[in-house]
DNA sequence: ATTTATTATCGTAATATTGCAATATAAATA
DNA sequence: TATTTATATTGCAATATTACGATAATAAAT
């Protein structure tokens, strides 16, 4: 046991659960604020930016990728992250529907 | 080590992978979005709707809890679950920030 | 060609998560 | 009160994640 039951799961429930895991870690979170925050792809500097080390940063540079919520690309000796948008809008439409559905009915019950 | 270095992120970081991480699985999705389907607080039978055991199905329904993103409160011999709106409401900000970003400033650089 | 700078991978230790059987708890009902 | 019903907790095994030092890989600059 210890893992995941993905193929009990519809496909969509586990691309959603690939994504919120992958903004699961706050040095993750820093990366993609970082990222809006400059407003441009980055090459270099964002193990400056975090208190932890240069592989550690590197791995979770992977997971994000791995994810479809940034790419990168090879831009001289460095790379060159940014934001990807067609991740990142698969978790936003999540969250719109749910508040849709909070919008529209109000349940007092609880 | 293996344990995440909470304390060199800032709250509102440590608070959004916290509320991801606890999404960051397909049966906590499925249980999630089971809540809005029903549109109710609903007692009981969360468990015939997943593919795991019950006592596999109320660790996933108390880690959602400490999140914030679900609550329960008791109503009879049974519990009665339902979306915590002020936790939503959190990741569903960090999306709209999101989003606003990239639609303001579109860098082609990747 | 060698150095320098930047990012990735490997190896490994510490910790966390996942899942379930067994058991406990609590309320409703016979 | 005993029984049923619903949910929670405990304990444990399998696996995953986190973090970093050491090392490798890559590409520009000298």
């Amino acid at each position: 046991m210890g893992a995941t039951k993905t193929d009990h799961f519809t496909e969509s429930q586990n691309e959603l659960a690939v994504l919120a895991k992958a903004l699961g870690h706050p040095a993750r979170i820093a990366i993609m604020e970082y990222l809006l925050k400059v407003d441009a792809c980055i090459c270099g500097d964002i193990v400056n930016e975090l208190p932890l080390s240069q592989p550690t940063v590197s791995q979770h540079l992977k997971e994000l990728k791995n994810a479809g919520l940034i790419k990168g690309s090879i831009e001289g000796n460095s790379i060159c992250y940014c934001i990807n948008e067609p991740g990142l809008e698969k978790i936003k439409v999540f969250f719109e529907h749910i508040s849709d559905h909070l919008a529209n009915k109000r349940n007092e019950c609880c």
